[in-house]
DNA sequence: GGTAATTGGTTTAAGCCTAAACAATATAGA
DNA sequence: TCTATATTGTTTAGGCTTAAACCAATTACC
């Protein structure tokens, strides 16, 4: 009773295959989503900012975090704006630029982060838990391909 | 410069092959949704729901389209409203229940989606041709496993 | 037959997302 | 220098999404 439903026999391979992926993505990302509403009352995208940012300690600009996030630039403003209003996030000034900010964690970000991730990390290892380590690895490598033919084609199109 | 640019060394196997996956599946449903709205200046979930209907050719209540898209109910009634005002799609009376709608492609509906659908193909199919036939098996079993450990922890816990 | 629980669809509030337009600042080149 | 162009962040309008509350109709069961 899912997407893969709606399937005719004589669809391509590449069409079957792109509804299941599409699928799995969407069961594991609804059950992050639910795990971060329940037990930290936070979204998914605040969560993945700070991921962001906990691997820059200097901190980030609104800039490199839209292109990392692959978000548009009008999607930070919002997510930032919130996670500065909760304390987890500051901006900064930046002198030699007056336009832009250094986004960083406080303190209290980096340390609720750190549970967050913990937690997080758990749900996606659970998530894989019918794969050995060999399929994982297959199922990396095999992705690897289909991104980078995907990267190249986006970078293509907009140069 | 995307998701996986923020794994520690340390992180476990299944975290990198998540975000990875997660890349994917943006990077190619961004092209698909660039591809609607550039061709034929509709949505994915618009389009979601007249692929559903396609397969329905007596029609589908809006309870039935909500479970196979995998989204929640308040959801469909927009979407519908919109296909319906641009006449792709009818609400027809259910004689047996006054509450129930049944939803149902209109000729001009089932003949636009023809196209569409034409054109969806071809995304996809270009999306994945850097995968061999083999590839793709292999990697639509890897995801078939994956999928059925989801359902099965999804349906544990909404019994 | 009549109440209770369920089901079907809609609405609401809040949040995320995009594309496009915008203002402020920075940079490059004549 | 001075002007054109590019970059940075924000705002806007429009659309999707969810959870929760809601109403109407149906079904189950006593």
């Amino acid at each position: 009773m899912d997407l893969e439903a709606r399937l005719h026999s004589t669809h391509p391979q590449a069409l079957r295959l792109w509804l299941r992926m599409l699928t799995c993505t969407q069961l594991i990302e609804k059950q992050v989503r639910a795990g971060l509403r329940d037990e930290f009352n936070t979204t998914l995208p605040r969560f993945d900012l700070m991921a962001q940012l906990e691997r820059e300690p200097q901190g980030m600009k609104m800039n490199q975090l839209s292109r990392r996030m692959m978000v548009t630039g009008g999607n930070i403003t919002p997510v930032t704006d919130q996670l500065v209003k909760e304390g987890l996030v500051e901006r900064v000034n930046l002198p030699d630029d007056r336009r832009a900010w250094l986004v960083r964690l406080t303190p209290a970000g980096r340390q609720l982060f750190k549970k967050m991730a913990k937690r997080h990390e758990a749900w996606i290892v659970h998530a894989f838990a019918s794969l050995n380590s060999k399929d994982m690895s297959q199922l990396h490598a095999l992705l690897g391909q289909v991104k980078q033919h995907s990267v190249q084609l986006a970078s293509l199109e907009s140069p």
